[in-house]
DNA sequence: ACCTGAACACCGTTCAAGT
DNA sequence: ACCTGAACACCGTTCAAGT
């Protein structure tokens, strides 16, 4: 008898679906980072040609923010232990540190403004915390604006594969600068060139909540 | 007589030098926009081929870093007039206005830290009107680094083609948030999506600069 | 409606060969 | 040393044609 020649036969190829695509990307972004994550290779990865994509997905920047909402799915919520300003601080860090993975999907996140339902999440808890923290109510949602900007960029920074290129060309310039055309820059050296990433980032969100609890809104506000 | 076939036939296409490659890179980039600001656009520009520009040019970033600070040096030196925090707050709303003008070179700065001969003519600048305000010494250099790389993000954000597309989806999730599980996006609809640029970039800056003469730096700060 | 192959219109960068 | 053409190894996106 002949063997049978019927349907599935081998791995059966799975239907395209959004979920599917988006997983499909995630594993390529893990195991070979996000440059390789484009149209054309997640397509062979998934047996088909990269205009089939476009069925489920706008372009690669949609693409991205979905990469980008799933990973956010994996940062704990904030824990409920300590002050506001400690459980703040823990949250964007630990979204930052997400995004540190991979800094190019911060770059993503900065140009277009995700949208997910694991980014609502973060943003819901994000106003709760303000909320707990007695921040005038108005004052939030520019808040948490500002945070996340903060957080995100600091992550986009290390995108483009870790050239520590241009840091060394800037210390270079710094050390360099004359001191009577740069006094100023002469006598901050030390400092311009100085502090691990966690001291920075972590002075950088004192300054931001302490800032926003004592900075008050302009009287009117216009609409964007 | 036969015409003489001299030498400089016609518009004498000049000598390669970094400068005129840098200032043919910001004349495509007023005319097209950074998009079309490419190694191969530029080559063809410049009569040759794209190979040729290396030995000017490490690479495309260096080459954005360097049109970069070319625009860098049309921005006007702060004012002596004023406070120095309205000092302060004019000349980065001026950094900001000029990378508005071409977003994509934000993304760039985000990425690639300057270190140009205008941008440490900025940093000077603004360490000088830290100084000013009295902020303390150990203080300062942090504390512009964060304001340019607010500036810088606040930019960077509109990089992208402009595409409103991303504003409308957040703009759609916010309004669409279900009161019983996001009850904070629900309560902050209105202020998440308010708020003119220029009011934000405003309140911004007051934030981080209240918060930069208010917060210490960490007792201890070791090296990068 | 979904899927496909092929095409369009590009990229950055390297390299052997020339001058 | 500088310059070049050609090549390598890719991109995103669209479209006519199939099922």
């Amino acid at each position: 008898m002949a063997p049978e020649k019927s349907r599935r036969e081998r791995p059966a190829k799975p239907a395209l679906t959004r979920e599917g695509i988006v997983a499909a990307a995630v594993a390529i972004l893990r195991e070979e980072g996000l440059r390789k994550v484009t149209m054309r290779r997640l397509a062979q990865e998934l047996d088909t040609g990269a205009a089939s994509l476009y069925v489920y997905v706008r372009n690669t920047a949609e693409l991205h923010a979905a990469i980008l909402d799933e990973l956010l799915g994996t940062i704990a919520p904030p824990s409920s232990e300590g002050g506001w300003r400690d459980r703040l601080e823990k949250l964007l860090t630990a979204y930052t540190a997400t995004l540190l993975e991979y800094p190019g999907l911060a770059l993503s996140a900065l140009v277009a403004r995700p949208s997910g339902e694991n980014y609502l999440g973060l943003v819901e808890n994000l106003l709760a915390l303000l909320a707990d923290g007695d921040v005038p109510l108005e004052r939030r949602a520019w808040g948490i604006d500002i945070l996340l900007q903060y957080a995100t960029a600091t992550a986009a920074e290390h995108a483009d594969g870790e050239s520590p290129d241009d840091w060394d060309a800037l210390a270079r310039a710094v050390r360099d600068a004359d001191e009577t055309t740069h006094p100023q820059i002469a006598a901050h050296a030390a400092d311009l060139l100085t502090g691990a990433p966690a001291q920075r980032m972590s002075w950088g969100l004192q300054v931001l909540i302490t800032g926003i609890t004592h900075t008050g809104l302009p009287p009117e506000r216009n609409p964007t």
